[in-house]
DNA sequence: GACTGGCTACTCGGATAGTGAATGTCCGAGTTGCATAGG
DNA sequence: CCTATGCAACTCGGACATTCACTATCCGAGTAGCCAGTC
């Protein structure tokens, strides 16, 4: 039950584009380089995330991911969902279907109360993920670290200048 | 993030097991059979019980799986852990490390917010399943589906009987 | 100088290989219970 | 009849293939900005 790495660099990169100028687009290449990821597959998380509505992507030259909705309104599930996918964890194959005196009309996800109690552990995650928005994380990050903001600022504007500007 | 299908299979085991006279033993292959399982496979599940301490095995021509200890002190966190393992769902490898002003000597397991997010739902996500015990969900089952446990010991007694005996 | 046209560079997007874990299968070591022979 | 002994069947346990999803990579379609040429 491994959590695919792409949620951990969707969340990051996601918060570092709270940080940038509204409207103003990354492209995934220098979210890449900005933790040494490899520039292809991040993209390919972050196709997943415009899927979802989560962020805007823009062609061309100046072209790049933003966020395409207020942080406000982004939950941690969002991405998290965006990326793996909203099927749940634990799997209910119906083993009862299977079992004796199974009804097959019976719909075993609703009545098997092992599925019932996995499922509940199942929205006590979800309804965690689902009670933090990426502004309430961003804001939590700021307090704490309060030249976060700036630093990734910076960060992203030596990225973004062709090299030996800045020498 | 899927969880791996032989926890389905080992909590349906487990829960037949309660049913069963305390100190009888049932060898994999019949629990196989019971819901038309590949046997090898489930014995390998059920190998991992076994070396979480759930179940304790024993080999030779009577021998089997039984549980270890009282259903009152087995959880689902317990079933769920000794199968997928104990490690987080969430990776945190820890990507701030290979930001920029990173600090080598920082646990950023600890430090990064994000991780701390994603540890919390991780957390309420164990509570809810270290809450309920096998004895519990047995007698929920019992309250709902009364015939559940004669059914099963039933079911059990001819599988165990070679074939024949009962026509 | 302002405008138009084309062109180049850069972006995402999806189609295409590589890898590791989960899944499935098999055979051997060891133990139990039973049948049997002997006391 | 009771006991000791050998045997045979059955069990788990781990070692060995196979499959599938995740990981990683590459190239093409399309767009935005820029530069040159023209009015």
């Amino acid at each position: 039950m491994r959590m695919s790495e792409g949620v951990e660099w969707a969340l990051h990169g996601c918060l570092n584009l709270t940080w940038l100028p509204p409207g103003r687009a990354v492209p995934a290449a220098k979210l890449a380089e900005f933790y040494d990821l490899p520039a292809a597959y991040l993209n390919k998380q972050f196709q997943a995330l415009a899927r979802a509505g989560i962020v805007a992507s823009t062609p061309g030259k100046r072209g790049g991911f933003r966020l395409a909705r207020d942080p406000e309104r982004i939950t941690l599930l969002d991405i998290v969902v965006a990326i793996e996918g909203g099927g749940e964890a634990f799997r209910c194959d119906e083993l009862l279907r299977r079992g004796p005196g199974a009804d097959p009309g019976t719909d075993y996800r609703q009545a098997c109360l092992v599925s019932q109690a996995m499922r509940r552990a199942d929205l006590a995650w979800r309804r965690e993920l689902a009670a933090q928005t990426l502004a309430g994380l961003k804001a939590d990050v700021e307090r704490r670290y309060p030249a976060a903001p700036e630093n990734t600022r910076a960060r992203f504007a030596e990225l973004m200048t062709p090299e030996g500007t800045t020498a």
